[in-house]
DNA sequence: TCTGGGGTCCTAGGACCC
DNA sequence: TCTGGGGTCCTAGGACCC
């Protein structure tokens, strides 16, 4: 039988800023996103005070100021020390940790004796406290989608911060008492799928057929199901160099000049490129786009964005910020008032590896691609062949100007007199008319 | 006036090939 | 209006997570 721990901070960048100010143990604590526009964190007093998660911090200043609330900026730096400083503290009780993000992590406990587990999770998390001052929650279940629930049971309900889910009965009361949407993986849109389908608890997914719930959610709702059986199909994954870099902001006051627009982009890329050489990787593309204020319906929207590959996989600064740029010429439109921009590096290759031959299918099928997309759309090919004369370094073969839901649409409808869903039925039954699901299917390789 | 910034995985469908 | 079947590779889009 499988065992696995979460460890989760509470609270965790304002248990972060209490560290520093221990005088605002007690109070209300809350940090904000990067231009101050959002709460993205609250101490458990804030959340007492019915301060939801992201919510804008101009619909509720005046009631943190009321509760004389200590508010933040956010200070990723400290936040990025502290829970390196917590997760190395995780490996002094067993070697196999998976950071799953900066304030969680799962532990295999594969080799321990079940009844030590309790007294050796409180020593860990009071060792955590002790070194870094961040109190943690601790769950421990035979999967790591059960280890979650017994995590928010820990937080939730006990005094000492650990909870072992090791009695089958306790399991299915508690369970009944779970709803979906509390379930690691399902979100409300899937919540209520499954409740329309007659499923509001944990107890109640976990009795239910794995087939119709893979039908209505897919493999990743199916694995949830055995995952809640006790079977486990998520294992503890190895930290691996990133697939994609992200940079992108919203401005603090809104942009309507392009070298403004062209300053950010490529400031964006720079802090991209660099995370990039951080992992050592290069990019074999970039990702480019710009919009408006969603917000301010009253204004004109405009929202673009183009994907250029480059000629060959880089980590260079300046040929990466070239290829922005001439992205970014394409989509620059006069006459907007640009609110936010971003720029994500693709197609990451090893700096080690054999990139050079995974590249060339790159470039081959790229170039088919190109081909297909002059079949199908006249429109398209015009774009691409003008961004392409306008751009000095790298190829673009994307655009997402001209590519309309409308135009798919009318499409879909001239080739298949069949709804989708009905396509997909007959399909599915004509494919596999007897239901099997094998195990390879469901524990996910990397 | 103000409303975050990152990530991952899965599936359907299109293009292409034989 | 109909117009094979099997396979691979790729992309867009839709979910989800913190």
């Amino acid at each position: 039988m499988s065992c696995y721990a979460l460890v989760d901070c509470n609270n965790f960048y304002a248990s972060c800023e209490r560290v520093f100010q221990p005088a605002l143990t007690g109070r209300p604590v809350v940090v904000l996103s990067n231009n101050d526009g959002c709460i993205i964190a609250r101490s458990d007093e804030a959340k007492a005070l019915g301060i939801p998660m992201g919510a804008p911090l101009h619909e509720y200043a005046p009631l943190l100021k009321r509760q004389k609330v200590a508010v933040f900026s956010s200070n990723y730096a400290l936040y990025g020390d502290i829970s390196a400083r917590v997760m190395d503290q995780l490996t002094f009780f067993t070697p196999d940790v998976e950071v799953y993000s900066i304030d969680e992590a799962f532990l295999g406990l594969d080799g321990f004796t079940p009844a030590m587990l309790p007294d050796h999770m409180r020593q860990l998390r009071r060792s955590i406290r002790q070194w870094t001052g961040i109190p943690v929650s601790v769950g421990v279940a035979p999967t790591k989608t059960l280890a979650k629930l017994a995590n928010r049971i820990a937080k939730k309900y006990t005094s000492d911060g650990v909870y072992v889910m090791d009695d089958p009965e306790l399991m299915t009361r508690i369970l009944g008492d779970i709803e979906v949407e509390d379930i690691w993986g399902i979100s409300k849109r899937w919540g209520a799928r499954l409740r329309r389908m007659g499923i509001g608890t944990a107890l109640q997914l976990r009795q239910a057929s794995p087939r119709q719930i893979r039908q209505a959610l897919s493999v990743v709702g199916e694995r949830i199901v055995h995952e809640l059986n006790g079977r486990s199909c998520l294992a503890l994954e190895e930290i691996q160099p990133r697939k994609t870099i992200m940079s992108s902001r919203s401005f603090g006051t809104m942009i309507s000049n392009r070298s403004d627009l062209e300053e950010a982009v490529a400031s964006y890329t720079a802090r991209a490129a660099e995370k990039l050489r951080r992992q050592r990787s290069r990019a074999g593309g970039i990702y480019v786009f710009i919009r408006t204020n969603r917000f301010r319906q009253q204004d004109p929207q405009y929202s673009n964005a183009a994907m250029v590959g480059m000629d060959e996989a880089t980590s260079d600064t300046a040929k990466l910020i070239r290829a922005a740029m001439g992205a970014l010429r394409h989509l620059w439109r006069a006459g907007y008032r640009y609110h936010k921009a971003g720029v994500m590096l693709t197609d990451l290759v090893d700096d080690h590896g054999d990139q050079a031959s995974l590249f060339q299918t790159h470039l081959y099928t790229r170039g088919r691609d190109m081909a297909a997309e002059r079949k199908t759309s006249d429109r398209r090919m015009a774009a691409l062949d003008q961004i392409n004369a306008a751009m000095g370094q790298g190829t673009l073969f994307h655009a997402t100007e001209g590519l309309t839901p409308g135009g798919h649409h009318h499409r879909e409808k001239r080739r298949h007199n069949l709804p989708k869903a009905e396509r997909w039925r007959m399909r599915a039954q004509f494919k596999s008319p007897a239901y099997t699901t094998r195990w390879s299917d469901l524990v996910r390789v990397r």
